[in-house]
DNA sequence: ACCTGAACACCGTTCAAGT
DNA sequence: ACCTGAACACCGTTCAAGT
């Protein structure tokens, strides 16, 4: 729940503080985009910009604090689609990542560079090893081709998202060009 | 070749000028990717920064005009891939859409954005009208559902490169995806 | 008609001083 | 231990003055 490595305990006035400036930031965001100005991110939370950083080493740490339950909920998820066919979860689930990585513009681009070997955040390493699980099975299953890479349909996923954020929004596109690449994957 | 839109010839020192900024904007896209420092490019060119702007109005107008030749290559080369089976040009010309929108970082995103009803530079709009009718023609042969939306490849397309921007360069990774994508959308 | 470069507003990041 | 906010370096953009 906290991107802290120590142990230590927070001080009271400085939990508070990390917890406004990541409400702050989930509002920004949401309106700008994740670029938008962390001097006014600051502000709006009511700290020194000195303190932003001392809780936040740079923008992608506040980006991955602002959406940690939501890949937490990712993690989780794989549990809560067993009782669907193989293939339907891999559909379901990838279908939730897509959503998760519209949550506003810039998102995408966070999440698909999180690969397990370049220091992405253990919770979205997590999150994708959840939707690898389901991808595995639906293999085992031979509901998908026995070569298919896991990180693949996984970013793929993510380069969605992200023509989604270049583009007007529309959902059934969304849906569509997952469906598409699925068909690609699948077993003949 | 130029995206100014006044018909009137510009001066002998302004077309040095310009020639002068997308050349050191090529050099410096390709070392720091799109988001480099405009006033550097300016002062690399040798010129000053208003001149910049006076020639491009935006970021956009500048990389756009730094890719002018290859967007008018991928134009043309509809007619030099007349030899091959209709979905076999489709691969290749999607290939050499994705090597170029590899050129240097932050490019896909310039491509992807540039949709017919969303303004996009005309060039770019050329490039894709070119794939999108190869695309046409591998679903009148039969080789692609008829149910295939261009717009879905080609943008399937530039969210490849993109995914290629955040990853280790792996062209054989590259092409494994735009073969999942194309499997997806053939007639079964 | 075009160019120059100073000026302005803004932003990320650091760090000395304070509690 | 943590916070503040001034200070610094940097960048995009405009525009008055110059040729």
């Amino acid at each position: 729940m906290t991107t802290r490595e120590s142990t230590r305990p927070l001080r009271a006035d400085a939990v508070r503080n990390r917890q406004a400036i990541v409400e702050a930031a989930y509002t920004a965001v949401r309106r700008d985009g994740v670029n938008t100005s962390l001097d006014d991110i600051a502000k709006a939370a009511g700290v020194g910009s000195g303190t932003l950083y001392r809780h936040f080493a740079n923008r992608d740490a506040l980006v991955l604090a602002v959406i940690e339950e939501q890949l937490a909920a990712l993690a989780r998820s794989g549990a809560e689609l067993a009782d669907a066919t193989p293939i339907e979860a891999v559909e379901r689930w990838l279908t939730e990542y897509i959503d998760q990585a519209g949550t506003f513009q810039g998102l995408s681009a966070t999440l698909v560079s999180t690969v397990p070997d370049r220091g992405g955040s253990d919770s979205c390493h997590r999150a994708r090893a959840a939707g690898a699980e389901l991808i595995d099975r639906a293999i085992a299953a031979g509901q998908l081709r026995a070569d298919t890479v896991p990180d693949d349909l996984l970013d793929l996923a993510a380069a969605i998202a992200w023509v989604g954020e270049h583009v007007e929004p529309d959902p059934a596109r969304t849906g569509r060009l997952l469906r598409l690449c699925l068909a690609g994957a699948r077993s003949t």
